[in-house]
DNA sequence: TTATTTTTTTAGATTTGTCTAAATATATAG
DNA sequence: CTATATATTTAGACAAATCTAAAAAAATAA
């Protein structure tokens, strides 16, 4: 069994690691893990002690597969338990990281089986991040952004790549949630900002939303 | 806010206070905690830095009024976990304590109150132990010990007074679970065991078991 | 390819909660 | 009321996770 500090790290070099094949920097981790480049040095020989971690001296770090599958699992109680609060118990999408972070170290496989059954297994979280199964298994549905929509293109909202409550509450007051249907009308030239129609209404979205919007055509 | 360590030692020192207006002995607290008395005079202090103990050396403690309030919030937290987890998750209620062990630490006074709707208000814990409400305050009921009961009485089981895991088993195989009536026929002088009726079934309950199981005449 | 910048690691210190062993205070027994 | 036993505290140490400052390696630029 890891720490909760443990458990962090695992959980910050998976999600830094999951869509690129590279080594993860000292740095990078440190930035995500709000502390030091010298405190996750000693972590990271720690981890590669336990045997979750491959690591070579200034050379990053990746999961071993037992790492991987010990991230995966806490991903998934993660996603569990934001389903769980905004289903459950009203919460919306943006109220909900903070908490979740902290109930993905509950320690108790039953519990996660039993609350993956009470939502009926669920196979996306509210940000339309998919859930890995018990497995640790989950399916990668391509997707692309709006930012990369070409004029005309028509989508549906399936996820978002950014997580933080003000991106979040953005988005519900411009109307942009998940499953809604939109249909890019124009692509200003001068800052990248786009024009959209969202169920019959004309919302102008900057490059820098579009470009956490995560589409499906 | 307070660690998990201290909320552990807060919580720890309110039900060893509860029962008794006397100061919690330091021992009392390490048999508990499963630590040594040093660490606990350590641990004393420090909550009383803090203002949430009364401390006099070699005088034990007692919780102020907000390490009261910080206790029972404790308490409240973990009841309705355990709740949750026998209504929602159908876990039993022998297998529940261990993981509000932990749920009982996850800070946010807004999941509580969502929590606490979410289960209807509920005024007790699947063990007959009362839930406080938000503000701390919850009802003590009167109650009186299956091994107090006179030949020829009634009563109702309305709670427990020791929640290991085995002791709750042993009760569930004998049909005795909260809300049951029985009926006390014979009390054996040899070893204080006692003969019940539960259900039209006659059972023979041991003076320890009997001790433990609490009655609503 | 040498110099400079960036990244990473090491060394040594700090904090939290714990421990053991020894010292001190309180309670109990004769 | 003294001796003994029990309970508690102090002193000093340790492990986990962190930090700062300095050293070392790697990457980049001239």
């Amino acid at each position: 069994m890891q720490s909760f500090t443990e458990e962090n790290y695992l959980k910050i070099i998976y999600h830094l690691s999951v869509n690129n094949d590279q080594a993860v920097q000292t740095n990078a981790i440190a930035e995500k893990m709000q502390t030091k480049a010298a405190s996750v040095t000693d972590m990271i020989k720690k981890l590669a002690d336990k045997k979750l971690v491959l690591y070579k001296k200034y050379q990053g770090v990746h999961l071993t597969e037992t790492g991987k599958q010990a991230a995966i699992n806490i991903v998934r109680k993660h996603r569990l338990w934001e389903v769980f609060l905004v289903e459950k118990l009203n919460f919306k999408w943006d109220e909900v990281h903070d908490i979740a972070e902290e109930l993905e170290h509950i320690n108790s496989a039953e519990l996660v089986e039993r609350l993956d059954e009470f939502l009926s297994f669920p196979k996306n979280d509210p940000h339309g991040d998919p859930i890995p199964d018990k497995h640790g298994k989950f399916d990668a549905v391509p997707f692309t952004r709006l930012s990369k929509l070409k004029t005309g293109e028509k989508g549906l909202i399936m996820g978002v790549s950014e997580h933080s409550s003000a991106f979040l509450k953005h988005l519900e007051k411009l109307g942009l949630t998940l499953g809604k249907t939109l249909t890019l009308t124009t692509i200003t030239d001068f800052d990248g900002s786009v024009e959209i129609i969202v169920e019959d209404k004309k919302i102008s979205v900057t490059r820098e939303v579009a470009k956490h919007i995560l589409i499906r055509i």
